[in-house]
Order: C-alpha cells, then structure tokens, then sequence
DNA sequence: CTAACCCCTGGACCATGGTCCAGAGTCAAG
DNA sequence: CTTGACTCTGGACCATGGTCCAGGGGTTAG
C-alpha cells in the first residue's frame, strides 16, 4: 500500500482512527520519536484500540509538525512542553497562557541578543583577518587565545 | 560570552610546572573538564612527573581559554578540535581558520533570522490575544493547534 | 492457514559534553 | 609521621533527543 504521501493539497481533514505508523509518515518523524514525546509528556497518553494498539486522531499529526516545527528552530523538547501546555491550562485561562507566552517572547528576545552579541563579534574579527600570511597575525586565533580580562 | 579584544601586549608569564588543578583554576573549567578534553584530543597528552602527576605548561590555559571562547561562540569540540589543528598549521592554517569563522558567522546569522521570524509570529499572537475569555477564542492556542484530547 | 506486515513493551545503545565517585597513591605542613 | 589536600585511573552517571532490538501479539491478503 503505496500511502507515502499525504495529498498535501487536500485539507488533511483529520482522520480520526490513525496508527502509530499512519501518524508518523503523515507527520514526518519517526515511529520510536512518538512513542518518545508521549513518555515525555509532549503527546498526551493516546487512547488504545482492543489491541493495545494506540488510536491516534489526527490532531496528533498536527501537534507533532508543531513540535518539528519548534524543535527545527531550536526549542528544546522541554520548551515545546511548555508551548504545548498552554493550549492545555484550562484551569489557569488565557490571561495565564498570555502571560506565559510573554515570558517565552522574552526568552527569544534574550537570545537574539546573544547571538547578535556574538555575530559582531566574530564579524569584527573576520573583518580584520587578512586570510594569509604568519599565524601570529591571525585576529580570531589571538582572540581566541588571549588573556582573560574580566 | 568571552570577550573579543586582544592584550597581545603582556604576556604575564605562563608557569612552566603546574598541576591540572592549578591550571582548572587558571582557565576557570572543571578538573575532569581538563581530563576529558585530553581524552577528546582537544589537549595533547600532557607531560608527567616521576609521580604521575600531570605536568602542564602555562600555554594549556591559554588552550583552554582558546576551548572556552570558541564554545561561546558556537563550536562543537569537535570544530574546536579541528580550528586547534589550523592554529597550528603554517601553510593553512589561516586561511582555513578564516573560511571556518565565516561558516560559523553564517550559522550564527540563519539562526538570529530563525529565531527574528519566532518572534515576529509569537508577538502577532501576544498582541491579537484578549488576555481574558473563552480558551477557544485564544488565538495563540489556536495557532498551537489547540486542543489537548487526553 | 500462512506469510508479511504492523504494533506492543522494556531496555540497551548512540552522540554530545561533561560530572562524580571509589580506591589508591602523592605531597606539603606541622 | 600524620594529616589533609591533591592527583591518579576506570567507570558510572547526568541531561538531551532520540534510535534500535528482542520477543511477544495483532491484522490482513492470498
């Protein structure tokens, strides 16, 4: 059965009775990583047929392009946890999940101006680096090299 | 994040006869750290005295202030290990050390460009959220995918 | 009914980058 | 000489994010 590939075009339309196998190839991960988010509590426990085997709907598979999404751009698996718990924090309500949304905003801003620090730093010493000639004269080999100066 | 600028002026005097603990305070890195480091190859094999004892030279912290900074900066060990080898290869080295930095400064820069896209899409949401009312209306749960079926 | 799949569980294993521990030897001060 | 701080080794352990395997059972087409 020759089912590689979902449409793509057509609304995916959420099948309600998916296997574990269905759900991975519709959502592009492997089999062992979903039965890995579900122990690490990024998949809520799926429902089980009479077999023991696991009944998924097809909000899994969007729920799992969400966390590759997510992980693609670097979350980690315990950040996407907390995405993902805000869409489950009925008790707390949307002023909570705002909140929290705002303080991952601020974890973002945080290190974009890390990286930012440190692409001017590597941008300067590229710059004054000639590409040629004695290793002595190399900024970035010295900079890496040199005294601490707290 | 270790800073960019070089002394290159003074050289305060590496001490030929240190022991790993000595130079784990120097470079400000653990003991097993250090041992480790030699294992990864990232350390020549030191020197020992007649005890066993390790015997470093004072260029091992400068080495490791090298390790220090380059993982501030992004490296893996490994790339470390390899830009280790470049500092030290005259007819290459440079060069190569150049070409390696920019590698790095275009990774640094897609991932600021990843993470400014985050920002951009989390901050839409924030602002287009009430803060109050039904979980349904919420639209970052909307945009995570919303509904947790436990 | 029998293949040929699929799925289940628990646990081992991988890489990365360390950190810690036990048991034994070394070193310096008092 | 004793004490305490230091070092040695090999190996276990940690977190992260999976991946694979054995030994079972489920399911489906021919």
């Amino acid at each position: 059965m020759g089912r590689m590939d979902t449409p793509a075009t057509t609304r995916p339309t959420a099948p309600s009775h998916l296997t574990i196998g269905e759900v991975a190839r519709r959502a592009r991960v492997g089999i062992d990583t979903i039965r890995y988010y579900e122990r690490e509590g990024l998949l809520p426990p799926s429902p089980r047929r009479a077999s023991g085997y696991r009944d998924f709907g097809g909000d899994t598979v969007e729920r799992l392009r969400f966390i590759r999404r997510a992980k693609d751009l670097g979350f980690s698996l315990g950040e996407i946890r907390e995405l993902l718990a805000l869409s489950s924090d009925r008790e707390r309500g949307v002023r909570d999940v705002k909140r929290r949304a705002q303080a991952r905003l601020a974890g973002i801003e945080e290190r974009i101006r890390e990286l930012q620090s440190v692409r001017r730093g590597l941008k300067q010493l590229i710059a004054a680096c000639p590409g040629h000639g004695p290793l002595e004269h190399c900024p970035i080999l010295r900079a890496l090299g040199g005294e601490d100066r707290a």
